[in-house]
DNA sequence: GTTGTTGCAAATTTTTTGCACCCAC
DNA sequence: GTGGGTGCAAAAAATTTGCAACAAC
């Protein structure tokens, strides 16, 4: 799951402050929090490519990523939340299980997502922007952020007449 | 959580072909399945008002509706998967529990949610719909349906300097 | 009568928490 | 050294499932 990022931009063409290690780190001295080797293997990780994923995956990813350096489950889901109230990365709720992906030095986009393969393909729109902007306004509504999940079959699997794996088509 | 719905239509300008009762019989006995007292009692619940709402809160609303009558936790599960899937119900995944809402003989429509108060503010953007359309025909993809949620902060809440509740703002 | 449905309890899945020990500061 | 962090295992929370008894058709 999660993949087809969207390869419409290219990261260096984005200005970014400093990287996500330095902005987590950054993030965690202002709060009077500490940087653990174990924060530092998962950011790490997170950063390395820009892809979709949930906390078991990254418990597997640093698995991978350090051999020797495990980080437990329950950390893995403390520094979730803090990647998150950093605003380093984004949740989502996908059937079921929290989904993340990058935030920081990451253009706003949004996702149409395979409910046959829980594919999820980027995509952006600027009048999608304006749109919520002008709804937002209308209702005096201060907008922080917004999700748009756009639910259905992708054109690989639309071709493939049987349904192959999904054996559930919830959402 | 879940208020302050919509008033910008009333529901008697929209042509029901049949009720959601009906549409829910229809649905069953298409599929070879049968109608049951359950499902019955369950429906009713359902659509007696237009509201927000999660599995463990219909399970009271059942008891309290028609006392004597309760269904279990399963059937109730089971069968909030039945009305997505008939197209009667519409299924979020906010804040990790799964919530529902009226999607048969109501209008397409998306929701402005205040992370300080929690409320869901309906509203509805035919350009919406077009920008999601255009989008997914330029990836080939085949739209079964949508969620946007723009989160931020309620013109009432704006105005209230200290916020009150909402121990967290999530999501 | 047949076959789908229900309830119950047990099992899953995903995430959170208590607590003793450990390490970054 | 001290207070936050980690691991572990147990607890929670939400949802699913196996199975025997039941009820709709």
């Amino acid at each position: 799951m999660a993949e087809d990022l969207s390869q419409d931009f290219s990261l260096g063409e984005v200005q970014v402050a400093s990287s996500p290690q330095e902005r987590f780190e950054e993030y965690l001295q202002s709060k009077g929090q500490r940087i653990t080797q174990q924060r530092r293997a998962l950011v790490e990780c997170v950063f390395e490519k820009h892809e979709h994923f949930d906390a078991d995956e990254l418990l597997e990813m640093v698995a991978r990523h350090a051999e020797g350096a495990s980080v437990s489950r329950a950390t893995v889901y403390r520094t979730l939340d803090e990647l998150v109230k950093a605003g380093l990365l984004r949740k989502m709720d996908l059937g079921g299980r929290a989904v993340y992906e990058h935030d920081y030095g990451y253009p706003q986009h949004d996702h149409l997502y395979c409910q046959q393969c829980h594919k999820l393909i980027e995509f952006r729109s600027e009048e999608l922007m304006e749109i919520r902007d002008a709804v937002a306004a209308k209702h005096s509504f201060r907008v922080t952020g917004h999700r748009l999940i756009v639910s259905g079959v992708c054109e690989e699997c639309s071709q493939k007449r049987h349904r192959r794996h999904s054996p559930l088509d919830l959402i």
